[in-house]
DNA sequence: TGCGAATTATATCACTCTGACATATATCGA
DNA sequence: TCGATATATGTCAGAGTGATATAATTCGCA
């Protein structure tokens, strides 16, 4: 499930530009898939050479022609065939964990200031998504804001709960090297 | 803190090569950072370049040479200074999650079986983990490896109570497209 | 009414990183 | 003995990011 396909996956959900696929991943899938321009407007390029969408330019004044792309009878059979392969295991980068690994470099001035920032934007994220739990009127679209609440959650308790293992470690700072 | 700079703060710990260096992001690191050999061989190239490492290549009977890297004192500044940017926010992308938006365009079976796998695998980690409590000595290796297993435990426990939310929505499968 | 900031909208590009492949040999278990 | 796994380094096509460019509109605020 690369972006190109789950892009074609929007669009089963209806008609749309690339700019409003960009608001879509921002919106509702931050929390577990990211996208940038440089890669969903390629990917709208090469699937209306595939076929599997059509692209509608409407002229505006000023601005760039607006491109709407509709989903094709084969690309929508291209998904319904993407759905039938197994995910690939999540891909995860936590730069902040990558940190919290040589905490006993850093003071635990600063290791308190990385850990009060984390959980500050997880409390922001959580806020953001209660905000957005009306909207979320299907089960399909419940479970997935869901999902990510119970895991902030979990994260958010975990380091309130554990913040000390590595705030204590910097006063052990003369351990020698291994 | 880019893929060059993790390898120069496990650098830090003790000398190593690129295949220890490999083996180190797989068992200690592998829940929140990834890195393959196409990234790790570059990473050591660049920075014996730019001064930060030293190599000593070691000659192997019929093996490729060993080439054994030690952190410079003008490394381990440049690793300190990483310390002290703030870390980007995490990159997360979960095919899993993404597939499961479209859980109504799959049979109830495939959406059940997905979701089976997927507590597999996640349990299969948690007892990975739980064989590997007992080596984390250290407060900060405990936190990184508790963090871990919160989280899992959490996804766990989120997919287990709520996978009726898109198993049924299968069921409801007349709606038309909006 | 006027000004800056945000939003709408598309696009490119240098750079990072992945995942597959290539190349060897040794060692371990069945 | 034979295949799998581990040791060990490396390349490369392709995917994707994040910054940048361009340009008009609309919104909030004073």
């Amino acid at each position: 499930m690369d972006i190109r396909t789950l892009c074609l996956g929007i669009l089963t959900m209806g008609d749309a530009t690339g700019y409003e696929i960009k608001k879509f991943f921002e919106e509702r899938l931050s929390h577990f898939y990211e996208a940038s321009f440089g890669s969903i407007y390629p990917a709208l390029g090469k699937m209306t050479d595939d076929g599997w969408v059509r692209c509608s330019a409407q002229a505006q004044d000023g601005r760039p022609d607006k491109k709407v792309y509709t989903i094709t009878p084969s690309g929508r059979m291209a998904f319904l065939d993407a759905l039938g392969k197994d995910p690939r295991k999540d891909r995860i980068r936590s730069e902040f964990l990558a940190m919290m690994m040589f905490s006993d470099l850093m003071s635990t001035a600063r290791v308190s200031s990385l850990i009060d920032t984390r959980i500050a934007d997880l409390q922001s994220k959580l806020d953001e998504m209660d905000a957005c739990a009306a909207d979320a009127t299907t089960p399909v679209d419940q479970f997935i804001l869901g999902f990510g609440q119970a895991v902030y959650r979990a994260e958010m308790n975990y380091l309130q709960d554990n913040r000390h293992l590595v705030e204590a470690q910097a006063l052990m700072s003369g351990r020698a090297a291994e």
